[in-house]
DNA sequence: TTTGATTATGCAAACCTTTGCATAAGACTA
DNA sequence: TAGTCTTATGCAAAGGTTTGCATAATCAAA
C-alpha cells in the first residue's frame, strides 16, 4: 500500500465532482450522463488509478483471498495440489495465502488463526500428522469460515473433505504382488497418526487377508516420518530378520527410494529377489534403476475438486447442511521394480 | 470475513462506554482506569474479540502480507526457497501471497498487479524465463513497493537482488571433469532467455578455456526447458554424434537424469565412458544408480536472505538509494556419476 | 405559471479502528 | 467560592469505497 496511490477523492477533487458520481462512472451506473462517464474513465486511466480493495473488503465483508494450509511446500505431492487449487482459483480472481504447518500442530493453530484475522474467504486444509484434535478446526467453522480438507482426512470432525482411495491404491499394489508370486511381502508405513498411513495399511491387510497370505507381524513396520531416511532405517532392520520379505510394500516414493538403495547395496536383486512397491509415483520414480513400481494419484485433481468445493460454498451462501465427501481413484503404474504378472 | 464478527462497538455497547474507550483499553493505553481496562479485556476475551486487520490495514496504510511470485511452485528449487522465505517472515508477523507465473511473463504481469491491488508490503520475485523487458518491475518500484528480485537476475533492471554464483559452480563442476581426466566434455543447458542458464555456460566455458581444452560447437546444446525430457532429447543427439562426448555437464538435475536412463539404456557405462554432473542437487540425486554428482545451492537461504533484506527495507522507511547485490555460493557434491580425482 | 416527471448529482452512513482534541467530573488550592 | 489541575472519557475525523435517499436542475404537460 503506497503513500501516492490515487483515491477516488482525487478523481473528484480534479474534476469538481462529488466522489460518488465518480464511484458510479467507474462502476458504469446508468444515473451518470455518458459524457460524464468517459471524461471521469478517462481521467482515472490517465491517473492510473486503481480501487483501494481494502476499502472495497471492509464493506463488503469480503477478501478474495483463500487460506491454504499444507504440512509442507517443498513435497511434491502438496505443491502439485497447490497447484491445482491455484490453477482452479485463479481466473476467478482469488489469491492464495500459503502456509506450510512443517507437521506441527502448534504452527497450524498458529497459521490459522493468523489467516482468520486477515479475514480469508475460506480454508483449504491438508491436516498435519500430529493433528489429532479438532478443536481449531470447530472454531475456525463456527466462526463461519467453509472450510475444506483434503488429502488426510481427519475422523471425527465434520466438514467437507477431498480425499485419495488410499485403500483401493494400497490394495491394489498388494494384490498385484500376491499374483506375481511374492509370499513374504513387507511393509513401510508412514507417521503413524496419518489417516493415509492407516488406510494404506489396511489396504495392505486386506489384500493378503483376500488372497490367503498370512499376515506376519515381523514383517510390518512403521517408520518415523516418511522420508527416505526412514526408508533406509526400516529396510536395514528388514533384512536383518531371519527369512527376508520377498516384497516390500512402502507407504511412498521416498521411503521406497531410501529401501532400495539399501538392497542395491546388498547386492540383492529387485525384482528377482525384493519386489519394491511405492506410493504416489513422483516425477522420477519412472528415472529409477529399476524403475519404481509405484501407486499413482490424482493429487493435482484433488488440489482442483478441493478448491472448486470451496468455491462453490462461496457462491451459495445459504449454507447447506450435509458435507460433501469426494473420494479420487488412484492407480497402479508397474514399472521394473517388481516382477511381470505370470500369464 | 464473517457475518457474525465481534467489533469494538459490539464491546461498547455492552458495557455503555464509547468505541475509543474500548480501543484505549486493549492497547493498554495509561488514560483508562485500571478497573475498567480490566472489565473491557475480560469481556474481549470472554467475547472472543479480535481486531479487525482490514480496518487497521486501511487505517496503516500496510498489510503486513508480503507478495512472492515464483516460476514454479513444485520444483523442489523454488518451494525450499519459498521455505526459506517463510521460516523468515513468519516470527514477524507477515504473511505470504504466493503464486506461480508458470514462466509465462503475461502471467507474472497479471499476478503482480493483482497483488499490488491487494497492497501487500513488498514483493519477492523470481522473474519467468520468458520476462526479457522489465517494465511491469519499474511500474511496480515506481509505485513505491519495495521489491526484492532472487535467483534469476534481471540485466538492466536495479533493484535488491539475491543471487546464486551459477558461473563459480559451473566453473568447478567442469573444472573437476577435466581434472578427472575427460577430454570430450558436452554441456546441456536450460530455457536460453534466463540468466541461471547463460551464466552456467559462461561457467563451462571458461573452465574449458582454463584448462586447455577446446570449445567444440558440437557439443553445447540448448535445451528447451529444463525438464528431464528435454534431458532424454538432448542425450540422444549427443549419442548420435560421431564420437561421443566422455562428460556431460548438465543445467540442472532433472535433465542429468534423463540424460541418465538414455545413457544407461544404450549400455555405456557410467562414469567410466561417460561422467555426467548435473546441478541444483536435488534431495533424490543421491539416491540414484550410479549417485549423481551435482553442484549444490543454497537455495534455502536464498530465500532466507531475500526476505531479509524485504524485511530491512519495511524496517527502514527511508529509501536507500543503493541496492543490494547478494552472491551465494554452490558447491559441487561428488558421487558415484563422475570418475574420481587421479591421486 | 404551476405541477409532475425525469435526469443527474451530492450527502451521509456504513464497514472497523485509532487518536488528537475537547470536556466532564472530581479534587485540590488560594 | 471560585479557580486550577487531574483524570477519565467521549467526539469526530481519517482511511477509501459504495449506495440509499434526498435534492437540484431541466423540461414537458396542463
Amino acid at each position: 500500500m503506497k503513500k501516492g496511490q490515487v483515491t477516488i477523492t482525487d478523481l473528484a477533487k480534479e474534476l469538481n465532482v462529488s466522489p460518488s458520481t465518480i464511484s458510479r462512472a467507474l462502476n458504469n451506473s446508468p444515473f451518470i450522463s455518458e459524457e460524464r462517464k468517459k471524461v471521469i474513465m478517462d481521467l482515472a486511466k490517465k491517473m492510473n488509478y486503481s480501487p483501494n480493495q481494502l476499502a472495497l473488503s471492509l464493506l463488503n465483508k469480503r477478501t478474495k483471498i483463500l487460506g491454504v494450509v499444507v504440512p509442507e511446500i517443498t513435497s511434491y505431492y502438496f505443491s502439485t495440489a497447490i497447484n491445482g487449487i491455484q490453477d482452479k482459483v485463479g481466473s476467478s480472481g482469488y489469491k492464495l495465502m500459503i502456509s506450510q504447518s512443517n507437521e506441527s500442530f502448534e504452527e497450524e493453530i498458529r497459521l490459522m488463526e493468523a489467516m482468520a484475522l486477515v479475514r480469508v474467504d475460506g480454508f483449504l486444509i491438508s491436516p498435519s500428522s500430529n493433528t489429532t484434535t479438532f478443536d481449531h478446526f470447530e472454531k475456525i467453522k463456527s466462526s463461519g469460515f467453509p472450510l475444506v480438507v483434503f488429502d488426510r482426512d481427519c475422523l471425527g470432525f465434520e466438514a467437507d473433505k477431498v480425499v485419495v482411495d488410499d485403500y483401493s491404491g494400497a490394495f491394489q499394489a498388494v494384490e498385484y504382488l500376491v499374483k506375481t508370486g511374492c509370499k513374504r511381502i513387507a511393509h513401510i508405513g508412514g507417521a503413524a497418526s496419518l489417516s493415509t498411513t492407516q488406510h494404506r495399511k489396511m489396504g495392505y491387510l486386506d489384500a493378503l487377508a483376500k488372497n490367503n497370505v498370512s499376515i506376519v507381524d515381523e514383517l510390518i513396520i512403521n517408520g518415523e516420518d516418511s522420508s527416505s531416511e526412514s526408508g533406509v532405517t526400516c529396510m536395514l532392520s528388514l533384512l536383518n530378520l531371519e527369512v527376508i520379505p520377498d516384497a516390500v510394500f512402502c507407504y511412498n516414493d521416498a521411503i521406497a527410494i531410501g529401501a532400495m538403495s539399501v538392497i542395491r547395496e546388498r547386492g540383492i536383486q529387485i525384482p528377482e529377489e525384493i519386489s519394491l512397491v511405492g506410493f504416489d509415483d513422483e516425477p522420477y520414480s519412472s528415472y529409477f534403476k529399476p524403475s519404481l513400481t509405484s501407486v499413482w494419484q490424482p493429487i493435482y485433481d484433488l488440489g482442483l475438486l478441493s478448491a472448486k468445493i470451496l468455491l462453490d460454498n462461496l457462491m451459495a451462501d445459504n449454507e447447506s447442511s450435509s458435507y460433501r465427501y469426494e473420494v479420487l481413484k488412484p492407480e497402479l503404474m508397474i514399472r521394473e521394480s517388481s516382477k511381470k504378472l505370470p500369464i
